[in-house]
DNA sequence: AGCACGCCGACT
DNA sequence: GTCGGCGTGCTC
């Protein structure tokens, strides 16, 4: 007896290959088993999708043979399939590519017998780590609120919004939650996810003095290969109760998935932004239902979606599908800090650090305790011009400036990585004054060395500046010594990007301020304002973490804020604390002009030699996209450039899509890529180097 | 995506 | 005379 197997192997999103490949075997396959395929001239890793009895024996088509099995392995399950078809077809990718992606590296250059060599020595005698449960360290007791939070999870299906403010302990629900989620059924697993690799570790010791070492296991890309195959093992045999991960961890085998947290699930780094574009929190919520799991999605400000999605019913109007939890008080330290805003207007022209501010940093250095200062903008200076001809440091392969970097005196494109030494005279007219304009992290701490050059801390000594952003961290290992010099009180002044705003939780820090935070109010992007808000309030909550240290120095926490615009209505919500406040009026701005989440989006763009080609293969695209069904409940806009048009000599297009219907949207997707794909051999698409689709883009 | 084949410039 | 540039084409 034959069979034919259908197999999901790594195929480029648009190749002309199909979905699965079929290969013949002498016996039957499982689906969901890996094997071994040959393809082309190599042999490839593959999941098997399918397994059909072939009658014929004569088949119209010579099928190469499977190669090989990886039987040493469980064949990945039904509901794990489900999920890999389920995210392939809603962010238009191959099958096969969303497949392998999710399957850790190293088990693509495994041969059958090396896995299985691999697996019998995981599970010798000896290595197994201490049981997880007995060792537990004692919870505290929970608060009021988060004991309702805590009772609603265990009685309701959710999804759950857990809103919480910063200090409220949600991780301390998280915890509780997944405690329940294990007792409930003696196989159980969570599954935790974060935004960013940087806060992996603390959580991980967190859970792990819990609920012991051995059942805890981290999936994320700053993981060795061994270490990835290692985790995704342990949770795909059941060993590992508890997989906490960044987004790729949404793909993670798991049997006997109980419970799903996002934590801090407004964060855009929950959507993927290469290769197939997923959002590990919208796939969270989808793979909860599917298997049975309940979902928590935390944050202190949660993304318009969800917040939207867990709206309490009102009068006629049905509610939303999450159910909202709040809790509103904060336990870690008493009260939040206090938000001052400094009208920018009001000062000299061309302030950098407000004269109000500085006396308040320097108090807090007079009486030994620290500040942070945040600008998101890395580098000394963003540009670097000629005063006599005009020429500014432009990067030759992309439409945007480089940045000049003081520290090793070159010019660099954040963009494309092109470098150069910084020039000593304009390369234009020879002129030797050219200068630095606008200012990056690198010049706004040495700008603070200089203003409190002459200042002593209580020991005496200097004040102590140090900067924690991209290029500071570069090196492995360095972000963690530096956080550690912080917290060790070695720091008075911390100069930083958004990079310190998350998560890190500084003890001794009264005050923080954001020095120019405007780009963000009048941006093009819809989306900028609520980003905005989520990182100052972030960014105020590293603040006066420390409540006994607060009480005890009598200090104030305070969030500073520089702007123009003081009396914007996103700092009167921000001052108040009242993430409420400014989500509905966001929602009410997003309704009137039918923006998401009352609207679904997808972006198709396209990368080619020239504007013209990207922008002549997305109006053909548009065209052939008239007839197709959705259409007719699908805005098209017109073809516009990237805001940065060119990037390492490509000139980028796109084109927005956008429905009141997911439904109907989804439906012209997929009825277009096959149009997509043929256009691009048409004389349309000529020039064209790569198109793709991005379902609900995280900006436009 | 890989990995081939295939047809035109500067080097041992 | 070869090494190698990346343009098209194929992979069950």
């Amino acid at each position: 007896m034959n069979w034919r197997v259908d197999v999901a192997v790594q195929t480029p999103a648009h190749s002309a290959l199909g979905d699965v490949l079929s290969y013949a075997s002498g016996a039957p396959v499982t689906p969901g088993a890996l094997v071994r395929v040959p393809l082309g001239r190599r042999e490839v890793l593959g999941v098997v999708w399918s397994v059909h009895e072939d009658e014929t024996g004569a088949p119209a088509v010579e099928l190469k043979p499977v190669a090989a099995v990886l039987d040493a392995l469980a064949p990945l399950g039904e509901a794990w399939r489900d999920l890999v078809a389920f995210a392939a077809r809603y962010y238009q990718r191959s099958l096969g590519e969303i497949a392998l992606a999710a399957l850790p590296p190293q088990l693509r250059d495994l041969s059958a017998t090396q896995l299985a060599r691999r697996l019998a020595r995981k599970s010798a005698p000896g290595t197994e780590a201490d049981e997880g449960g007995g060792g537990a360290s004692p919870a505290m007791t929970p608060s009021a609120e988060q004991a309702a939070a805590l009772a609603r999870i265990e009685a309701e299906a959710g999804p759950f919004l857990l809103f919480g403010s910063t200090g409220s302990g949600k991780t301390e629900v998280y915890l509780r939650a997944v405690a329940a989620a294990l007792d409930r059924e003696p196989r159980a697993q969570a599954l935790v996810m974060v935004p960013e690799i940087n806060l992996t570790p603390q959580l991980e010791a967190r859970f792990k003095a819990r609920f012991g070492s051995g059942s805890v296991v981290s999936l994320h890309s700053g993981m060795t290969n061994p270490q990835r195959l290692a985790s995704w093992l342990a949770a795909h045999s059941g060993a590992a109760r508890i997989v906490l991960g960044t987004r790729m961890a949404i793909f993670a085998s798991m049997p006997h998935l109980g419970l799903i947290v996002v934590d801090e699930e407004h964060d855009p780094s929950y959507k993927q932004q290469e290769g197939a574009r997923y959002s590990a929190r919208d796939l969270a919520v989808w793979r909860g239902r599917r298997e049975g799991a309940k979902v928590i999605l935390g944050s202190a400000t949660p993304s318009l979606e969800s917040w939207h999605q867990s709206r309490p019913p009102e009068g006629d109007a049905p509610g939303g599908r999450y159910a909202r939890l709040g809790m509103p008080s904060r336990i870690s330290a008493g009260v939040l800090p206090k938000v001052r805003l400094v009208d920018m207007n009001l000062q000299p022209p061309r302030t950098v650090l407000s004269a109000v501010l500085l006396d308040a940093i320097g108090q807090r250095i007079a009486r030994g305790e620290q500040s942070m200062v945040f600008l998101n903008r890395r580098g000394y200076a963003p540009v670097l011009a000629c005063g006599d001809c005009g020429w500014k440091s432009e990067c030759p392969h992309c439409s945007a400036y480089r940045v000049f970097h003081k520290i090793d005196r070159t010019l660099r494109c954040h963009h494309c990585g092109f470098t150069e030494r910084v020039p000593r005279a304009c390369p234009a007219c020879g002129n030797v004054d050219i200068a630095p304009v606008g200012r990056g992290t690198e010049r706004l701490e040495e700008h603070l060395g200089e203003l409190f050059a002459a200042v002593r801390r209580p020991d005496g000594g200097a004040v102590r500046i140090a900067r924690i952003d991209a290029d500071s961290t570069r090196k492995q290992g360095a972000l963690e010594s530096q956080l550690a010099a912080v917290h060790a009180g070695e720091v008075d002044v911390l100069v930083g990007t958004q990079m310190i705003a998350k998560g890190h939780d500084f003890r001794r820090i009264t005050l923080v301020a954001a020095i120019n935070p405007d780009g963000a109010l009048f941006s093009g992007d819809f989306r900028a304002p609520e980003r905005l808000f989520s990182l100052l309030m972030q960014s105020a909550g590293r603040a006066g973490r420390d409540a006994d240290y607060i009480a005890a120095q009598g200090a104030t926490a305070e969030m500073w804020i520089q702007t123009h615009h003081p009396q914007h209505p996103l700092f009167g919500a921000l001052k108040r604390h009242d993430y409420p406040a400014f989500a509905e009026g966001e929602l009410a701005d997003r309704a009137a002009a039918g923006m998401p989440p009352f609207a679904y989006q997808a972006l198709l763009r396209a990368d080619a030699r020239t504007q013209e080609a990207a922008q002549a293969y997305l109006a053909a695209a548009s065209a052939a996209a008239e007839v197709l069904p959705g259409a007719d409940q699908v805005t098209r806009y017109p073809a516009v450039p990237l805001a940065i048009q060119r990037v390492a000599n490509v000139e980028r297009a796109q084109m927005l899509l956008e429905s009141a219907s997911r439904a109907a949207l989804q439906r012209l997707l997929a009825h277009w890529q096959p149009v997509l794909h043929e256009l691009r051999r048409s004389p349309e698409g000529k020039g064209v180097i790569r198109w793709l689709v991005d379902v609900d883009p995280q900006s436009i």
